[in-house]
DNA sequence: CCTTCGATTGAGCGCGTGCTCAATGTAGGG
DNA sequence: CCCTACATTGAGCACGCGCTCAATCGAAGG
């Protein structure tokens, strides 16, 4: 089927997009990684759509690979707190950042980025509930718990990767090492030595 | 002096920038709204740098009426408490989120913003010392707790005002107080009898 | 008065970028 | 072999927007 082509340009679009983030990616960007011409992405898509659905889908890859399905309560926890602040990840809380801002004023944006946060508040909301059902941690609400978790989070991405104000990533880490333990208790500090077995 | 027109130009930017944000505000905007040319705007100003110390301008003052010279601690912490999340700051934390996001690309805006985050930091910062040694909640490291409180806020901000994920300004509000309750201990948080929601 | 010179104006330029559309390619049915 | 229908192409269009620059204004000095 041609849509052999479709699919194309929309993985193109995804690639771009986790590079580069959603703002600097042009359609001639995407055309060209493609190997199409400039017309066929616009005989497919809307570039409003396909931007979101692209930023979208790298997103939602990153966010199944984070709570990998096998994995433990405190692994997946361990995970997350780990992911936030390498540099590797820059990439990806950038394209977090610039969607949700596009999202303020473009309704594609803003329905993808929509299902987007839904899913990982929700990932990380079972998370937590898994984990303190297992007694992993204690947590009376999880889904408040989720939402104050990412919120941390989320500013403190921001902080590391605008730099206003300054914040190492240590000291980001650090931080958000700090709150969760308040939230989930003592025994969900995975940072400062294994004790719990 | 002629400098009655530059100044004009430059207020005129501010207030357009504080109502609109930063993203949506045109140099014709700013000229009309000024009541000159096109062409002065582009003699006293470069765009780009006219927009940061628009947005400078705007977040300077409102971050000196948040914390009034005059106020106690724990008045202030409450007017920062309270301003958080009430409709008629939307646009200013919408020029906020929008200022930022440019600082990534925009060297001009990411200097103002620079200036304006260390002092936000320590204006929150110099709050919670006069606070703890005033015995009002205890902080061990005004600093560090600083950077919490508002990396926190952010966050939450960021949530009500995209809606990524869903959240409510009460829920946002009862949250925060959460948090500051966390960082500053019970003492901290006059309406935490009933706070929770 | 005239001259000079900075302040001021706005039509228009340059450029980036999403998108159009007439032209061309190509595969399948008759 | 033609015909039809869809895939594909890319030069060029439309539009927004920051910025230029020749023209004009106006006040101060002589």
């Amino acid at each position: 089927m041609s849509s052999d082509r479709r699919t194309a340009i929309l993985d193109a679009a995804a690639a771009l997009v986790r590079e580069q983030g959603v703002a600097a990616v042009r359609t001639r960007d995407v055309t060209t990684r493609a190997g199409v011409g400039i017309g066929l992405l616009n005989h497919y898509f809307r570039w409003s759509a396909l931007r979101a659905e692209a930023a979208a889908l790298a997103l939602d890859a990153e966010i199944d690979a984070l709570f990998a399905s096998g994995a433990s309560p405190p692994d997946q926890l361990q995970a997350f707190l780990a992911r936030a602040f390498t540099d590797d990840a820059d990439a990806l809380w950038r394209l977090w950042i610039e969607a949700t801002d596009l999202a303020l004023t473009d309704d594609d944006m803003a329905r993808a980025m929509s299902a987007c946060a839904q899913r990982l508040v929700s990932r990380v909301e079972t998370m937590l509930a898994l984990g303190a059902d297992a007694g992993d941690w204690t947590c009376a609400d999880p889904h408040a718990a989720a939402m104050r978790i990412l919120a941390f989070h989320d500013g403190l991405v921001g902080f590391v990767l605008t730099g206003l104000p300054q914040l190492s990533r240590a000291g980001a880490a650090a931080h958000l090492r700090h709150f969760a333990r308040f939230e989930l208790g003592p025994a969900a500090d995975p940072g400062s030595n294994q004790a719990r077995t």
